[in-house]
DNA sequence: TTTATATATTGCAATAATACGATAGATATC
DNA sequence: GATATCTATCGTATTATTGCAATATATAAA
């Protein structure tokens, strides 16, 4: 084998596949907490922020940005590049619908423990 | 190269990696959507549920294991497997963070260019 | 037009991930 | 104990990812 059998899995199971497959290397979470903290752009900076060569960030926000979590700008020579929120709030959205069924759950299991206890 | 150079980031990119990468493949968020819907937990009807053979549907459940976003507990032959709540809170704090200093971003650029305006 | 600067692409090597058949291990049932 | 059932592991083939040197591309400055 060797491929993965993606054609099977309903669409959002895709989306959120990909967008935590782009966030699954610590060089990429280390661009989207970088590109949090400045106010305008800069590609090349990431380049000197990270222990990584030029074209090995380039790959990465390549990745970034197929997944749809980051865009980019041209301005003259540079590029700059920003997080797209609706990407983000997928991901928020998805793992915020997970917590609270998992709260949910707790309560039912709570409250079917106490029932038995009671009887 | 290959091996990825994961000892320059901080634990806290490393721990969002590492979780993001376990879901970065959709028979993996399949079986985490899986056991949202069952009260109790069945390994075995997850390898029913999924598209994939018995040793595979073992690889993805171990990895989620490792990453620390599912635990099992053994009753009997079968093996009873569940989310692990802090997991999923850690991701979702994270992405939480993200959007909300996305928010706080637009606004001060949205202030910004009021200010430029009324100049 | 030449030169400098910034980013992307190519090509390659090393490693990791995906998938499954075959098989092992462990517990229940007969 | 023999058999059935459930899950994990091994071995292996295929594909994907990671990383970088070298090079290409594209714009700005001289």
């Amino acid at each position: 084998m060797g491929a993965s059998k993606t054609e099977h899995f309903s669409e959002k199971q895709k989306t959120i596949a990909t967008l935590a497959k782009a966030l699954g290397h610590p060089a990429r979470v280390s661009i989207i907490d970088y590109l949090l903290t400045v106010d305008y752009c800069i590609c090349g900076d990431i380049v000197n922020e990270l222990p990584l060569a030029q074209p090995t960030v380039s790959q990465h926000l390549k990745e970034l940005k197929n997944a749809g979590l980051i865009s980019g700008n041209i301005e003259g020579t540079a590029i700059c590049y920003y997080i797209d929120d609706k990407a983000i709030d997928k991901l928020k959205n998805y793992f915020t619908e997970i917590a609270s069924k998992l709260e949910q759950k707790k309560t039912i299991i709570e409250a079917t423990n106490n029932n038995i206890r009671n009887k």
